[in-house]
DNA sequence: GTTACCATGTAACGTGTTACATGATTCC
DNA sequence: GGAATCATGTAACACGTTACATGGTAAC
């Protein structure tokens, strides 16, 4: 359901077309996420259609015109809220850097607090795969099948350790921001 | 598509029931690839129909009966053929992950090519990142809000780098599983 | 006996993907 | 005028999710 989300930030930063957005789908939001035009058309219309969104139709009289969308008030709102709604969701993490690019656009808005939740969930998870390490391959004569089996689990640990380093790293920019408020400083 | 061939590994390594299948999911595969139950009943079904797997059939006469499927040799083929397919799909990373399982249960099935492959989209993808970050992120005058952008792409960039120093691990675990064949050593 | 868990399934819906189609504009 | 690219759309299908339904078995 984010997906609106996404665009909606993208389309913030610079109005677009649907064309515009699938081939760039922003940069930085592109790098991580991707949506097929079909898909971007179609959430254009219905964002459009609950009228978050209005579409400024350039062109003379042809059937089909070139639609430059922009973001109104109420997109602006729902926007809002979902920054500041715990995701709960299974794809939290990319849901946590379109939060990102929404707070840079438009100040702070709560991130912090679900880079937080996030933070704690990560490092939930590092644990149980430690746990997990240190009672299945903590020996040192583990049979090829069992060493692979190791560098599956090693790939959860590493992408945890990296994810909580990264999270360190982000916290202290964004209480920058939350700090200094939605304009910038003078 | 290739969530059949995880359960198939899943399966390789222990007969289930759906339902075994659903709360497990495998140690190790369900950590970074969950699946609803009616998914896993979906595709045991199609497989089954497919001669893949068998469904054993315990209990008497009752209408729904207790089933616990095996992997039938046409579904090891297909295992085989699908692991030492080039993937090419969005998520192959965790199709990486999956394969390697399969190895682990059936032996050299050529998984290190793919984990050649992926490496080198890796060091492509990273390469990226770093041109993007030197272009629009080297200055030391950063406004809050393109700091934040920067973060957003360091997730990238650590991501990236934790999983080539991931592979770069691997790599020799499943050269030695490949020198050594199918079976283990005496 | 009733609660908890094991176990399997149908139906409806939303979303993502693929294939196909169309037209406008720009560049050579 | 023909090719490439910009730009929007319909239709069909596959897949995943959610809700709902059913029944067996073990424990208390």
């Amino acid at each position: 359901m984010s997906i609106q989300h996404a665009l909606l930030t993208s389309l913030l930063e610079k109005p677009s077309t649907g064309y515009g957005l699938a081939s760039r789908f922003d940069r930085s939001i592109g790098y991580f996420w991707q949506a097929s035009h079909q898909q971007i058309y179609r959430e254009l219309r219905r964002m459009a259609a609950a009228g978050w969104v209005v579409a400024e139709e350039e062109g003379g009289e042809g059937r089909r015109k070139r639609k430059t969308y922009q973001v109104l008030t109420a997109g602006i709102d729902e926007l809002k809220r979902w920054v500041a709604t715990p995701s709960g969701s299974a794809d939290s993490q990319r849901e946590l850097l379109v939060k990102l690019r929404a707070e840079a656009v438009l100040g702070p808005l709560g991130a912090r607090d679900e880079l937080l939740r996030l933070t704690a969930s990560h490092e939930e998870r590092l644990a149980t795969y430690r746990q997990i390490e240190s009672r299945d391959f903590s020996g040192n004569d583990l049979s090829p099948a069992q060493q692979l089996q190791h560098r599956v689990l090693c790939m959860g640990i590493l992408s945890e350790e990296s994810w909580l380093a990264w999270a360190q790293d982000t916290l202290p920019v964004l209480e920058n921001l939350e700090a200094d408020g939605p304009r910038s400083r003078d």
